[in-house]
DNA sequence: AACGGGGTATAGACTCTCTACGTCTTAGGG
DNA sequence: CCCTAAGACGTAGAGAGTCTATACCCCGTT
């Protein structure tokens, strides 16, 4: 997924594991195609996170892989064929998993990047 | 680097770019060799990051070509010899630029985490 | 009939990390 | 004096996830 900075300075691509959460997360609002799965990442982050169709759709596969969601063919509101994904009872505690992941990774990195004291020595 | 959760289930590796804004930041402190840049993260963090060295020489050798850091051969405190490296001002300026990418990433996915109201369907 | 946009998919390259080695040096114990 | 443990640096090879680019299908509009 690429981070779409307000300057723009910022390179592409970043984090791999988050991708996997983010689906999942968007797929606990019901079940949708994998097209507005972007679309609506890309929304509710404010269009910072934009998916792309060759992350997205292997994703999703590795996903359904895993058992995390089921995927079957049906008809969008403008009657086009598209795989709409659901996600499973196992889906929902790997979301779980992931989530207590992130937060923990985040506290760790940012004891790191502002910790209470200076670790050591001086400049 | 590796994620040590408090519970065991929790599997290896995550995020790509930030183990470069971590030596960056750790180099702050002042001139560090290798080891101890990974000691430090580990203590900063409570022993939630672990960088292996595997991971460690590799990255800080990008750091160095991409002039973010230089590096030269001296003594320990135990007498050993050891490569130290120093942040340069490009590295101080990149130093802020991944922090500033890192925090809008951080904000981007708790948007879609934890938005303020659902997107759209219900289940 | 042509086109654009919605929608899915894959191949190939790239980057970063991990595991597993290998090396050298110093300090300490037998 | 030798052996080992620990500090310290490094590389090779594999694996995972993402990106770019490309391709295809379908539908509605012009």
């Amino acid at each position: 997924m690429t981070l779409h900075s307000t300057r723009p300075d910022a390179r592409t691509d970043l984090l791999h594991g988050t991708l996997d959460m983010l689906i999942l997360r968007t797929l606990q609002w019901g079940p949708q195609h994998g097209y507005a799965v972007a679309q609506t990442i890309r929304a509710q982050s404010s269009d910072v996170l934009q998916v792309e169709a060759g992350s997205l759709y292997p994703a999703l596969q590795r996903l359904a892989k895993r058992g995390w969601v089921t995927s079957k063919w049906a008809q969008t509101e403008a009657n086009q064929r598209a795989k709409f994904y659901r996600l499973t009872p196992e889906g929902k505690k790997q979301l779980l998993r992931e989530e207590s992941r992130w937060s923990e990774l985040v506290s760790a990195i940012s004891r790191v990047m502002k910790p209470a004291a200076a670790p050591n020595t001086e400049d």
